[in-house]
RNA sequence: GCCCCCGUAGCUCAGCUGGAUAGAGCAAGUCACUUCUAAUGACUCGGUCGCAGGUUCGAAUCCUGCCGGGGGCACCA
């Protein structure tokens, strides 16, 4: 019996008590009632508190409706006992027998167990990361890719169609800015002094020469146009294998350029127009964001004739929204937080309802330390922690997975040495070794011949230790959806830290094989199956942040 | 000045859309491997949930004010 059965069954405990007429309810029985996992075992295996929630307004005393409904959900075959504590909950044990049973529902799901089809239907379009294409990926840019790219496995397993993007900044000033630092770079000399300082810029630059071999006799207006398109193209062919190692694969790497050379832009303005959002003033063309709770009207054409940035952001949105997304996501850094109040703005200026069609999620900073000092990431400074050397230092598994298990609304602050170690004050290898110690079971079980199949005595499973890992693994299917809805893929990693404890305490208390000459029984049988299940469960888990789960460690 | 985020154990952080006695890992100390992977488990120590009010059966969680930290407020990209 899982949590979802268990609320179900509430349900139509409620619905007997009010057809009956023993209960009455003026706004009608709730579609769903919250089941959740007590802390304290003497509550029970699951709780509920719908008798305090209920009790007000079925004008009776919350103990004695929770009374009532525990007499009413003990006939349920799958409950033991009910019974009503402190104030009004209403604390349920399930049978060993109807717990058990979601072993083998797991091990028959597969792969699928945990996914469902809450979204199914919806277009998502997750935009994330979107750097300038003018130098290497940092830390800040590491901890999107891994969390946008969860994100966006986590929403697909709710059955969602999710596409990943990346927009690629490759128009405005910064570009000439970077082609003329490259330039100056391959001829010896300092870069501007507003343009890149980085150390790359004298790679980058070098790369260029030996790919146009005659570049440094071209005269100084085609050399510019040939640095900054020849590293253009070569910055971005790196960040894009950078993240292919990472394992965040973008459906889409969407140029800025582009949305210029189609008529997008004059479009996204008649959109605007026909809403009666732009106006000319001062020689420039403004969108009128003062209509809905932007602090001033912004610019979106010079009064130079220039297209601002943000001319290009309408323009985009409003391609993503013909292209048929709803909602389109945006995952920001925290320094872009200004830019929150204007895209909303925006989004209502265009027609739409920001939170709905326009949903974007503030990622607060980073900070990394080795051996106490910061490592900094300034890019123009050159001083820069890259994406490639923080693969390279501390592995793909364990940077994915740290950066993703903390919420992105706060800070963070990392260790390298923490990242890296191989203990369990590591949480990756926790989780990862829980699954390899599965995986060995049962191959020890397969060399003895013993096969996990559908015929095994659930009720079998039924010391305290057994419960706790059956309750464990029948939370997985709300917690993907739960981390789906909020856009929150750290409750993924929790919960499987949680699970993999939970294991291990099972583990240490319960034989799973027979020693020895020993028979093998229905316990062995049924334990096996719940090994299998567990594996399973975590294994899913693990897919849904984009983290290996190895067979053997 | 205005806006956003954060403030929970010595450290890094959880806290399940308001629930019962606030949790985990690390750090400090103790114990358990002839037995399926000890990268594990058991136990001890550790707290005015920044402060003050408010909302209610009930607040770390919601509201207001204050204090402290981070970030942001361009006809830049």
């Amino acid at each position: 019996m899982t949590p979802e059965q268990l609320s179900s069954a509430l349900v139509a405990a409620l619905t007997r008590l009010v057809d009956d007429g023993r209960l009455t309810l003026p706004d009608g029985v709730p579609s769903t009632v919250l089941v959740e996992r007590p802390k304290v075992r003497e509550h029970g295996d699951y709780a509920t508190n719908i008798a305090l929630q209920l009790a007000k307004r079925a004008g009776v005393n919350p103990r004695d409706l929770a009374q009532q409904l525990a007499e009413e959900i003990v006939t349920d075959d799958g409950v033991a006992s009910a019974e009503v504590a402190g104030p009004g909950f209403l604390n349920l044990r399930v049978s060993a027998g109807a717990q058990g049973a979601l072993a083998g529902q797991v091990v028959t799901a597969g792969d699928s167990y945990g996914r469902s089809d809450v979204n199914a239907g919806q277009k998502v379009n997750l935009e994330f990361i979107s750097a300038n294409p003018t130098g290497p990926l940092h830390l800040g840019h590491t901890r999107w890719a891994a969390v946008g790219d969860a994100m966006a496995r986590v929403i697909e397993a709710t059955g969602a169609e999710v596409t990943r993007e990346f927009y690629v900044n490759d128009r405005g000033n910064q570009m000439d800015v970077f082609g003329a630092s490259l330039m100056a770079r391959a001829h010896g000399e300092e870069p501007p002094d507003d343009g890149y300082h980085g150390a790359y810029v004298a790679d980058l630059a070098a790369k260029v020469v030996a790919e146009v071999p005659g570049v440094l006799d071209q005269p100084a207006d085609e050399q510019l146009v040939t640095f900054r398109e020849t590293g253009y193209r070569l910055q971005l062919a790196e960040q894009q294998a950078e993240l292919d190692e990472l394992r965040t694969h973008f459906d889409v790497w969407f140029s800025e350029r582009s949305l210029h050379d189609s008529d997008s832009v004059e479009h996204g303005f008649d959109r605007l127009r026909e809403q009666g959002r732009l106006f000319e003033a001062d020689g420039a063309t403004w969108m009128r964001t003062t209509d809905f709770g932007d602090d001033k009207d912004r610019v979106l054409v010079r009064s130079n004739g220039e297209l601002t940035y943000f001319a290009s952001d309408t323009a985009y949105y409003v391609n993503k929204r013909e292209r048929g997304f709803d909602p389109c996501i945006y995952l920001l850094g925290a320094d872009h937080h200004g830019y929150v109040g204007r895209l909303s703005a925006m989004a209502a200026c265009v027609g739409d309802t920001p939170g709905e069609q326009l949903e974007v999620l503030i990622g607060q900073l980073v900070k990394i330390l080795q051996d106490g000092e910061e490592l900094k990431l300034s890019k123009r400074a050159g001083t820069i922690v890259s994406l490639r050397e923080l693969i390279d230092l501390i592995g793909v598994d364990p940077l994915r997975y740290t950066l993703i298990r903390y919420p992105v609304d706060s800070p963070l602050t990392l260790d390298v040495a923490d990242m890296t170690s191989k203990s369990n004050d590591n949480p990756v290898y926790y989780v990862q070794y829980a699954h390899a110690r599965l995986a060995s079971i049962l191959r020890n079980a397969a060399d003895l011949g013993i096969t996990v199949d559908g015929s095994y005595d659930a009720s079998q499973l039924s010391t305290e230790r057994e419960g706790d890992l059956l309750r464990a693994l029948a939370e997985l299917p709300r917690v993907v959806a739960r981390a789906a809805e909020l856009r929150e893929p750290h409750r993924v990693a929790r919960y499987l830290e949680d699970t993999a404890s939970t294991f291990h305490k099972f583990y240490d208390t319960c034989r799973v094989l027979p020693q020895g000459d020993e028979d093998v029984t229905d316990l062995h049988r049924a334990r096996l199956v719940l090994v299998a299940a567990t594996r399973q469960v975590l294994a899913n888990g693990l897919g849904l942040l984009g983290v290996s789960a190895p067979e053997r460690m």
